[in-house]
RNA sequence: GCCGUUGUAGCUCAGGGGUAGAGCACUUCCUUGGUAAGGAAGAGGUCGAGAGUUCAAUUCUCUUCAACGGCUCCA
């Protein structure tokens, strides 16, 4: 007998060999049915495979995040039956379950064969074919040489590529049907448990992710356990797609993109530009107060520049190519560092003068390759929230923390709650290459930023090989109410460009020193946070952003007259305000207004005339009752000075 | 940059080898209506751009530009 714990910390004893399945049915029929794999202590372990030993048990469903990856996975194996069967000779490379997006892929070599989107719909019906014959995932341990003879009959390259890494004696091959893989598991115990298919896109990646190899063919697809949950899922992807920044974007006058004047260079309209404003305004108001000094630098410099920074030899294929004037080499700027470093320089400083806080919204050109762009959120001109803080060692902490609390207090205004800090690491092995040849000075700078983390109880991880060239950084990764991630802002520090740029001051032993640089930008850039607030708003500005922010709706032009006086008391109190005047009925203003994503609306007859009044209207919540217009104009100021949320 | 898809009016989209269509938006007129679409008329397109095939190309072929879905990249 084995004993088997529970989640609830039941124990029961089972005879040996039993199966997740096993103690599923002692329980109930209808668990069992719906039995995916089990968790067994720790290890995620096929529903059908028998339990080794004594063991804590969690039977897995769809309702679990391993259920519904390990459904995934062998949906993967079962568009791959499907596959074979349709193209015989492809050859597959691996096919894991996704997170984001939601769903699985498998990488696979077409030979001759040309897969189109007419191809993915005669896949999906003939997938749903086979996981009605409910075929078994049947594990089979075997041999290395084994397993390489089936794959050299094969001629399978790629996965004779993958058993090169893998020992004798954990080699295990799954068979569904007529489909058999190498693979590690766990499988759902048949493809019955399939009962809705939907393969969303062919595309191509790189064989191992390297550029330099062969290019696969990838198809993505999804899978779930019953029709109604592909109908949500699609609903939700309408409904995304209605919340695309590029989307709103375009109908709410905020951006726009012009063949002539380039890709990835965007056009403020008139309502972008005031977005832009009054997040320039908040940056201002808060910089100012943590002692910041605003300063303004030119959108290009020397190349000499740039050779001294250190970043040209790392990024100049991403910097627009330069323009020779007088013999010399001017780039368009893709970070503003240097230029701020030479501010830095400009004065002598002492140690009294630090820490040393210069801030831009600075204008920053990138030549982001082509297939890059997308939208607001790769874009080849943009506007970014930079900071560079010079302080010395000692200052770090306090500094490093003030500007994560500046992150804290922009994700309060702005609503968000989910974000991960990540703490990006050199790669010691890419010394010299990839990274500034200072072994010591980055165990330094890495210790000094973890431990700031550390003693602020910041939540982060850590990931290695991700920093940049000059130090560790701490990339913020919040998420669109639409589940896209973004990467807002980087946090850097930089022991390497204070030197490169001989920027020193003096300290209290009249000894010149070297400060360190933190380099932040907590709104990211005005292009990637804007289309971050579009989404994140669904188009629906909170009023101390939204572009407009009360609308006048006379019913007829008996009122227009006093909505003209309305419009002069609101403009006089810096309130963004519009009469419609169009010889509409009062429901046709209101839709209008409503689909404007106008946040007030004054209705405005001729009682309300009489009254001296205006009728209130939120959108999106309806008439909120009348109210004189100075009570209106003092609760809206309000609304906009604290920067309230929506409601 | 690579693989794939798409490109018709301001927007959403239909059409298809023989001089281009709808709805919404826009303009004008009628209507002055009390909380999510009043009515009529009108204007609007080099069918992304260039070349080729054809008596004839928006439609077929090629090239190119751009956008989109991924891959690679991201100071």
């Amino acid at each position: 007998m084995i004993k088997i714990t529970f989640p609830d910390g039941a124990v029961r004893e089972y005879p040996y060999g039993s199966t997740a399945l096993d103690v599923a049915k002692s329980i109930s029929e209808g668990l069992a049915r719906k039995v995916l794999a089990a968790n067994i202590n720790g290890q995620v372990w096929d529903a059908t495979r028998p339990i080794p030993t004594d063991a804590t048990l969690k039977l897995l469903t769809w309702d679990d995040t391993e259920g519904k990856s390990t459904f995934w996975h062998s949906s993967a194996h079962l568009m791959a039956e499907a596959i074979e069967s349709m193209y015989p000779g492809v050859k597959f490379w691996v096919g894991p379950a996704t997170e984001n997006p939601p769903g699985f892929y498998y990488d696979m070599d077409l030979g001759g064969h040309q897969i189109s989107d007419e191809d993915l719909r005669k896949l999906e019906t003939k997938m749903a074919e086979l996981a009605k014959q409910q075929s078994a995932y049947q594990r089979k341990d075997i041999s290395k040489a084994e397993a390489v003879g089936y794959f050299t009959q094969k001629g399978d390259e790629y996965k004779l590529d993958l058993l090169g890494n893998l020992q004798d004696g954990e080699i295990t091959f799954y068979t569904q049907g007529q489909f058999t893989d190498l693979c590690r598991g766990p499988h759902i115990p048949h493809t019955g448990f399939i009962k809705a298919v939907k393969l969303t896109n062919i595309a191509g990646a790189y064989w191992k992710g390297d550029e330099k190899n062969k290019q696969l063919t990838r198809i993505y697809g999804i899978t779930f356990p019953a029709k109604k949950d592909l109908e949500e899922y699609e609903a939700l992807q309408e409904e995304a797609r209605k919340r695309d920044h590029r989307k709103l974007g375009k109908e709410l006058g905020i951006f726009t993109f012009d063949d002539q004047v380039g890709p990835g260079l965007p056009l403020w309209m008139p309502n972008g530009g005031i977005v832009i404003e009054e997040l320039e305004k908040l940056a201002k108001e808060s910089e100012d107060k943590a002692g910041y000094k605003r300063v303004v630098t030119p959108h290009i410099a020397k190349e000499s520049l740039y050779l001294t920074s250190g970043h040209l030899p790392y990024y100049q294929d991403s910097m627009y190519p330069p323009m020779e004037l007088e013999g010399v080499k001017y780039y368009l700027k893709a970070m503003n560092c240097p230029h701020h470093h030479k501010i830095f320089d400009a004065e002598p400083k002492s140690y009294k003068d630090l820490p040393y806080r210069l801030a831009e919204y600075g204008t920053c050109y990138r030549y982001e390759q082509s297939g890059e762009l997308f939208g607001l959120m790769r874009v080849r001109c943009l506007h970014m929230n930079d900071a560079h803080i010079y302080c010395t060692k000692e200052q770090f902490y306090e500094e490093f923390k003030a500007v994560n609390e500046m992150y804290l207090k922009y994700f309060k205004i702005f609503g968000v709650e989910k974000y991960v800090m990540r703490l990006s690491l050199h790669d010691p092995a890419k010394l010299g290459k990839k990274y500034v040849d200072e072994p010591e000075l980055w165990k330094e700078t890495e210790a000094l930023v973890r431990d700031v983390l550390i003693r602020t109880n910041t939540p982060f991880k850590e990931v290695a090989d991700e920093a940049a060239f000059y130090g560790p950084k701490i990339d913020v990764q919040i998420w669109s109410t639409i589940g896209r991630e973004f990467t807002l802002a980087t946090n850097q520090v930089d022991f390497a460009q204070g030197r490169r740029f001989k920027l020193t001051f003096t300290n209290k032993d009249n000894q010149a020193e070297t400060p360190l640089i933190i380099h932040r930008a907590p709104l990211g850039t005005h292009e990637r946070f804007i289309g971050f607030l579009l989404e994140h708003y669904a188009g629906k500005f909170p009023v101390w952003l939204a572009p407009l922010q009360v609308k006048i709706l006379p019913i007829s032009d008996k009122s227009m007259e006093y909505a003209q006086t309305l419009l002069d008391s609101l403009k006089n109190a810096d309130i963004r305000a519009e009469v419609d005047d169009r010889s509409e009925k009062i429901g046709k203003k209101i839709r209008d207004t409503e689909l404007a994503k106008v946040p007030y609306m004054l209705v405005i007859g001729e009682k309300e005339m009489q009254e001296g009044k205006v009728a209130v209207r939120r959108q999106g919540k309806g008439d909120l009752g009348v109210k004189s217009i100075d009570e209106f104009i003092l609760d809206v100021r309000k609304e906009i000075k604290e920067r309230t949320p929506n409601p």
